[in-house]
DNA sequence: TGTACATCAGTGAACGCGCGTTCACTGATGTAC
DNA sequence: TGTACATCAGTGAACGCGCGTTCACTGATGTAC
């Protein structure tokens, strides 16, 4: 590749990085095409050599924050079939991923329902082939003998959910003690003593015993339905 | 109450549902003040005399969401205590309460995880509310003999958990047909054939099939979690 | 290697526009006597 | 009932501002010979 090539790729890398930063605040409908390029560092025109518009860039963004979550998925999957590991490593994996990709979860979190309809389906497909890929691993196991497809795909569909369900929690959990008091203006005020401040980002480490109980509850969860399953006998 | 207090009641309902008609197409952090008081047949000024920001209107959207959601899961739990039944109930409840409020229950789905913190807040905390409601309710039943109030409250939010996917599932199933084609300016080209437009909103119905296919799954998958609650033996 | 030309990512100025918020105001409704 | 005054929901004009998008441009990179 030129360096022509890689110097817009840098750019366009800028954009990405600095659009996701600035979603950590705001929804894609409300974000701006300058507030993106002032923050990656280019002139608002310079925007149009990379993306048709935000929709384009949030679209791009989908692609990349699924294909961490992929490898994710895929990583569980391919553990040893006892049930009891399986769903151990899972929720492990699911929480070591919204500590190492959080921008990205939260991404996906906020615009799955939210409103840039090019977005919501692009995440929603890609779930929905999660969701098969997950029933195609779920077939090869002993335990879904006797089972139909249609059943796989809903129990498929179940344990997606709960994923999903499960990172959002971790990730609320991860943010809820590093968000500034409401209406908090950290730039004013400079008269005010900072040691006065309660402790409000304990070292960016969150509540703990919250994210533990998450991973409690997400345990148990996933023990039930797979307890459920077994005992399943056909709809 | 007089006729002042009577009128301005009026222009605050009109400020809600001109919000709550507009968020159907955007999120709340995308909003203008201007943009709810022309829908509402308001001045702009006039907004400041019902709501301090626009976050305060959403709260008060939330606020009147989850009382009619509250309503309805209370009439699910208020069934006989047959488990089929009232996993039958609940998703008929359920599809039936969307279709009903439609507009309170995508305006939920979408801040559920937006960018306006306040608005999250109300909604997680009234979710914990259900919760706590619904194992209380769970508590009462017998087949909960020997179950540890820790675990009683992971299974009920399960349960929630289940049904606000459900819920957001119906919901996109009922949009999925009436949406027009991405791109797509209805007020322009005057000079295209109506009748060459595939039919796109067929009598505002959606997509029959795929609500069925919902259903059967939200139901399929609340039996496989009470049957696993039935065989469960603590933690 | 050197030269002449082509490509194209990024620039900076310009445009018209709708925004949030404020303000002094108006006039119907409410109240005190 | 009538009158004089108070309240306050809603108005319309005004402000300064940042927005999305366009345009002709610049100058480094790439290419042909």
């Amino acid at each position: 590749m030129g360096a022509r090539q890689a110097q817009k790729q840098q750019s366009r890398r800028a954009l990405l990085d600095a659009g996701l930063h600035l979603l950590a605040d705001q929804n894609l409908a409300s974000l701006g095409v300058r507030e993106v390029t002032r923050a990656a560092g280019l002139s608002p025109a310079a925007f149009y050599r990379h993306f048709p518009d935000l929709a384009a860039l949030g679209v791009a963004l989908v692609e990349e924050s699924l294909a961490s979550l992929h490898v994710m998925i895929r990583s569980v999957l391919a553990g040893g079939d006892g049930a009891e590991e399986v769903i151990d490593r899972a929720v492990e994996v699911i929480e070591q991923h919204v500590r190492d990709h959080r921008p990205h979860v939260r991404f996906l979190a906020r615009e799955r329902h939210g409103g840039v309809r090019q977005v919501r389906e692009a995440i929603d497909a890609e779930l929905g082939r999660f969701a098969a890929e997950v029933g195609a691993a779920l077939a090869l196991q002993p335990a879904s003998e006797g089972w139909s497809p249609e059943d796989l795909r809903m129990l498929a569909e179940l344990y997606v959910d709960r994923m999903v369900s499960t990172a959002a929690a971790f990730l609320e959990a991860l943010e809820a003690l590093e968000a500034p008091a409401a209406g908090a203006d950290p730039a004013a005020d400079p008269g005010a003593d900072p040691a006065a401040r309660p402790e409000a980002s304990p070292a960016a480490g969150a509540d703990p015993a919250a994210v533990r109980r998450i991973a409690a509850a997400a345990g148990f969860q996933l023990r039930l339905i797979s307890l459920g399953r077994r005992h399943w006998h056909g709809s």
